[in-house]
DNA sequence: GATGAATGAGTATTCATTCAT
DNA sequence: AATGAATGAATACTCATTCAT
């Protein structure tokens, strides 16, 4: 139900899925619909509940790495591998889920938290790390984690079903390069 | 009275703005405002094509450098205070438009012509320039347009009114490093 | 002007057609045709009151032939004469005038009065005349004139520009056979 | 629901009857009234597809009669009849429903078939009858059709609630004397 | 007189949501 | 719990009419 719902936010969009379709693409009717979501936006809400919560698992073992110092070679590659991986699911419910005015605030602030909470990981990596070389630990994490996800968002739409290995070998390359300087 | 459908549509979005509210916000009447664009989709065509348009002026310095060879010190930070520029006048819209589905295919035909003309000039720059150093100059191009346009993106949505020069200072360094291996 | 309303009206309909089509054919701005006519009811109106004039022109002669009495082969073909030719000049604006809800009262009891006229000259010319057959005069002219109406109407819609005269030669055989009883 | 969308078209015409006054009329919703016709269209198509079986209905036993040469005294009252009968249940209704633009091409397809099947059975039973006088068989019974439609609709129009039985004779009447030459 | 930009009430249609069965 | 018919507010768009220039 949740997964037909999914599916007809990809095709559609989230303005123009209707709860109609969804139902019917559920095989179930309005009414069953409506036994367990209140609302339309209940249900974009739960969705992106869903993907705050693969992610926050998605990551872990990256999170895990940044906050044990590991090595630049074994965090980097970490880090992108979760993040490409992430995308890579659903790409276009994703893209979907996250445009202007479809979540709620509480979805916002939940994504907005797990991004800050990333970002200050990569941050105190930073300023622990000896083999890394920049000025302001913050700022470059906040760039990197930015440039990163984006650059996963793009990998991921361009190739379903499988990343491309030199995509994400590439944006391990600019990470390292950006972050320690070196290769 | 774009300018007033440039407004709801970043207040609201594509889908949740009515050519009603558009024309009170523009303090016309809605027989007006359809007196001047026959719909709502045109109003948008109109506005993506504004901002192409926009895109094109900007980028042109930039991509004249690329052209030409100029050094990365040189070609580098045109390339992003353009782009920045381009984010840092109306983020919002820009996003709004670029949403699945707003915009038809011209216009979407047009950003995507723009972006791989960009693309391509820094690919050939990568292939002319000796002091810089990747192993795939059309992939690397491309990852670096993708990590441009966001980052571009997010200084702009971030500091509203005149960009972060630390913030735009370090997108260089990121261009810089990914893309020569050295400061 | 009123040509150019006529030439709408035919080719769309009087609900379809708008004030702006009908200036824009006549060569002028809404603002004149507004000048001369105070709405688009009042056009329709004054196009109706034309034709129920020229009706009363066409039908001069084939009324006085009754009026004076004269011999069923001399009044029957300029009755049916009359109707074809006021039906052949503009068949479909006849059609679109006469429409439910299209003209006014006045125009209405205009051409039931000119209808009327026509009745009640055929069946004093009935009651009057020997070599016809008649029971009810009122009603047989009332039958006549309903089928010569729709008659010449069809025989206009089909032949375009000039009436066909077998048509219409049997539109006389009808009223002769039906009146006389005889040939 | 069917019932409320024909009294408002009669009462209104197909152009100024609205989807909101057929549902108030019927005393449901707007959106029921979508949730059984697509369209207003689809309305108007419906009432007309109604009107083409209950006038097939009507007219098959008077084509019966003609199809196996019936004599006049027989064929004609039945085929009158059952013209007069089919506009006398809603003859506004019929009206509008053939005004100009008001149906689709097939509900418009449907009626000249009909029409056209009358007309050749007329022709048919007026050909092989030697108790008939008419030079054309194909002409007489197609000005013969178009007589019987007009008069059987002035009829209906004129008095509402079962046809005036002497008006209805007085077509028999002028259809014998046409089609036969005799009484 | 002529113009045509401006007006805004009116129309068909959609779709999230409810509730009797 | 499940159903799906019913609801009606909301929305894009049209067009007769006005009036300042």
């Amino acid at each position: 139900m949740l997964e037909a719902a999914a599916r007809i936010f990809e095709e559609r969009g989230a303005a123009a899925a209707t709860t109609d379709a969804i139902a019917r693409r559920a095989g179930v009717s309005i009414g069953s619909l409506y036994q367990y979501w209140p609302s339309k936006e209940a249900l974009l809400a739960e969705l992106g509940a869903c993907h705050v919560l693969a992610a926050h698992a998605a990551l872990a073992p990256a999170r895990e790495r940044l906050a044990r110092g590991a090595p630049p070679d074994e965090a980097i590659p970490a880090l992108v591998g979760a993040m490409v991986d992430l995308h890579a699911s659903r790409p276009r419910l994703h893209r979907v889920l996250w445009e202007d005015g479809v979540l709620g605030d509480d979805a916002r602030h939940a994504v907005a938290a797990l991004h800050r909470s990333v970002c200050d990981a990569l941050a105190r990596w930073l300023a622990a790390r000896h083999d890394v070389d920049v000025s302001d630990a913050a700022l470059a994490a906040r760039v990197a984690c930015d440039a990163l996800a984006a650059l996963a968002h793009g990998v991921a739409l361009s190739r379903r079903g499988g990343a491309a290995p030199r995509a994400v070998r590439e944006i391990e390359t600019l990470l390292r390069r950006y972050l320690t300087g070196r290769d």
